[in-house]
Order: C-alpha cells, then structure tokens, then sequence
DNA sequence: CGCCAGGTATGAT
DNA sequence: ATCATACATGGC
C-alpha cells in the first residue's frame, strides 16, 4: 500500500498517462491503480491523481514542491499556451487529443544520454536499454530501480563493458558523450548558458549527436521550449499539416507545440500516409 | 523473414 | 550543398 506523503494542488491541466507515455521520457511505469513510478535524481516518487491535485509518495511536501513543481513544469502557464495553440485548426486537434501532456524538465544528461540512444530506435526498447543502463550501473534504490548513471561512471568504460547493453552501434556514441561529459569538454553548464543554437552546436560536437537528438536534450533536459525536434514522425507531421513551417507565432513553443504533435500522429498514423 | 524504429556519420554526386 | 547507405539490435 503506497504511503502518499505530500500534495501538490491544482495540476491542471495535467495527466500521469499522457504526460509519462508521450514519448518524451522513458523510465515511468504504469502500477496498477492508475499511479505512475520513477526515478527522479535519487529519488523513487510515486505519483497519483486525486480531482485537481497530484499525490506524491518518496518525497516530503516541501521536497514535493522543490522537486516536482520544476520537474512536472507545474510553473508553466498552460492554459495559456493551449489557449493559443487552439487558435490554430490543425493544432488543436492533436491539443485536444491528449489535454492533459507536460513537457518535462528531466535532467540534462539523463535527457542527452536517453536520446543519444534513442537514435534509429524504437520507444520499447529504448525504455529497455535504458533501464538495463541504470540497473547495471546506476546506484540501487528502493523499489528495484536505480539510479541514471552519472557521465563520470560511464566514461571510465569500454565498448566492451557496454555489450551486455546491446545498444549496438549507439555503444560509442554513449561513451564519447560520457568522455566529453564528464571532463567538461562538454560542459552542460555552459551549454545551458547559451543561446539556443549555440547551445544545440556544443552538443554536437559529442558523437552521434546530430540536431535532433541535440534538440531532444535541449527541449526535454533543458527546458528549451523552442526547440523543435523532427524525427520520422514529425517529418510526417510537418509535411501534411505544416508544409509551410510552423505558424511563426507557435515557434516561441514549438517544442511544446512538437509534443503534441507528435503523439497524435503516434495514435493515428493513418492520417499521416507518406 | 523483411521492414522499421523519436538519426547520424560517411562517402559519393 | 544534397543524397544514399551502413550501422546493431530487436519489435512486430
């Protein structure tokens, strides 16, 4: 029986599913009551809808409000931004598909580290990977899970040492972003001191960075709402519904705008035919 | 079995 | 600059 421990009031709009299953993240898990579980920093949190709050278990009411009021972007005005994103025909339809999405702040080299693997992937054993990744070398925490590993841990290993990881090709890439990581090479710091487009340049100077993996880390470890990460589906996306780009009002969310999208088109693939 | 997956690096036009 | 192809692995 989860001992919930802290509230948090007035998530609105906000949906556990929606947010956690969006693609955007990749080590939440359903329990069977409706809760969602994972693993922030060196926390195991639990959290539940109750009306308009949010039970939190695995932190105390302040910690629940330090932590989690960034974490689940509960700062973030969305009514306002939904209000502007119907405003749009094609957009609030994917709005209105799934009200209740977020846009995370995960931290940034989990979300580097995360999309690096996400590359020429696919969503389930993405979430595989990387568990197997925490589990292996993350620290132990309640509940079976673990920790993310920091780059520290991971850039003293070899390909070889990766194996077992079986992320193929992805092996190296992970290494030399741990490498330039952790010895500030590439320092995370620094890159979010930057200008958006300087920012995403610094990230790619780590192999097997490209843009969109570099606009996946800015969007989700960042918080660099204006980026605009377009993958597979997104290029689908783009091209039905955007053929001109995005309306130049929405690019100041785009990223946010993305997300959408991007699990709507997820759900309803047939409305965007090659 | 074959095609595809939240792409990128590399080499050829 | 733009375009094709290889890349590891496994989901479906």
């Amino acid at each position: 029986m989860t001992q919930y421990t802290a509230r948090l009031t007035g998530a609105v709009p906000f949906n556990l599913q929606e947010t956690f299953e969006c693609g955007q993240c990749f080590r939440w898990l359903p329990g069977d009551d409706g809760s969602y579980t994972g693993v922030v920093g060196r926390n195991v949190i639990t959290l539940r809808t109750d009306g308009d709050d949010l039970l939190v278990a695995g932190l105390d009411q302040a910690e629940a409000e330090q932590r989690l009021i960034p974490y689940l972007a509960l700062d973030e005005d969305y009514a306002a931004i939904q209000e502007q994103f119907r405003r749009n025909t094609q957009l609030a339809q994917a709005v209105d598909y799934a009200r209740g999405i977020r846009v995370l702040r995960q931290d940034r080299w989990e979300a580097l580290c995360s999309f690096i693997i996400s590359q020429n992937n696919n969503i389930k054993r993405i979430r595989g990977i990387v568990e197997t990744l925490c589990n292996t070398w993350g620290e132990p925490l309640p509940g079976g899970r673990s920790s993310f590993p920091g780059p520290e841990v991971l850039a003293s290993l070899t390909e070889e040492d990766l194996q077992p990881l079986r992320s193929g090709f992805r092996a190296k890439y992970i290494l030399d972003a741990a490498r330039k990581t952790a010895s500030g090479e590439v320092d995370l710091d620094h890159v979010a001191s930057l200008p958006t487009e300087e920012a995403a340049a610094e990230l790619c100077r780590i192999r097997g960075v490209g843009i969109k993996v570099a606009h996946c880390a800015l969007l989700y470890g960042f918080h660099r709402i204006e980026c605009l990460p377009v993958d597979v589906w997104m290029k689908r996306v783009m091209s039905t519904m955007y053929p001109q780009g995005l309306p130049e009002e929405l690019l100041p969310y785009a990223g946010i705008a993305q997300q959408y999208l991007f699990h709507y088109s997820r759900s309803h693939p047939e409305l965007f035919e090659a």
